[in-house]
DNA sequence: CATACTGTAATATTATAATATTACAGTGGT
DNA sequence: ACCACTGTAATATTATAATATTACAGTATG
């Protein structure tokens, strides 16, 4: 088992399962050179089609994260980390403004932070 | 104007839609027994078309936020501010979550946190 | 070389969201 | 009564995501 999908979520699943490999990536848990699960294990796994797996890699090769080798299956090419999760952050921003907008305090915020993080502020390493 | 759509976003536009006007209730821009804009003007407003606003509506009236009077308008029932801003902060939480997994530290988020709502938050390092 | 894996390609089908357009029906002001 | 607003209803069309299915092509290994 790799990871899961939320068949909920409005995010399209080809797009929620190029983050999730991006993440492996930024975290290190998929390193460069690796193999990514083959198309149809991936999608066997996850319960999703053939066809949605294979437009995911496809377009991460495209971003140039993963390379295809015919026959044998794709590989970690390598990811712009900073850039990742810098986008992660602007979402995050984002969220917090929207949030900020429907009159929520900040301490709120702060105390879901802390608890996410384990009570205090360090806790993560 | 009334606010705006962002045509990027994952999240269809009706969704959108409902969210921002129960973002305007629970923040008292729009109190209650006031109309909102008519179908065809928000529709005009937003650049969306005239059945995209009109399922909004009434998927708001299905769920008792606005009612319906015929050949005037739509008017402000009420909303369960408290379950809305659960929801919201529920939304926080599980990306907070997706944040930590990422390996991002507790510092950034909370430096976001401080700067979004103008360095006010606490100090307490 | 046969088999079992890989990726790839093509086609058809379904569901959803959004659009465009036309038409009908209720309400209020003049 | 007329007109200008309201909401409502129905139909057709487009785009996207995801599915199902079949078939083909490359690679490694027993």
């Amino acid at each position: 088992m790799w990871f899961s999908i939320d068949f909920n979520s409005h995010v399209p699943v080809y797009k929620q399962i190029k983050e999730k490999i991006k993440s492996m990536i930024a975290t290190g848990k998929l390193k460069k050179g690796a193999f990514v699960p083959s198309i149809r294990s991936l999608a066997k796994d996850l319960g999703v089609n053939l066809n949605t797996v294979s437009r995911a890699y496809r377009e991460l090769v495209l971003e140039g994260i993963l390379k295809v080798v015919r026959g044998e299956g794709y590989v970690v090419e390598g990811l712009d980390t900073e850039r990742f999760l810098g986008k992660k952050l602007e979402e995050f921003r984002k969220m917090v403004l929207t949030l900020k907008g429907d009159g929520i305090e900040y301490e709120k915020l702060e105390g879901i932070l802390r608890e996410v993080y384990g009570g205090e502020g360090n806790a993560e390493s």
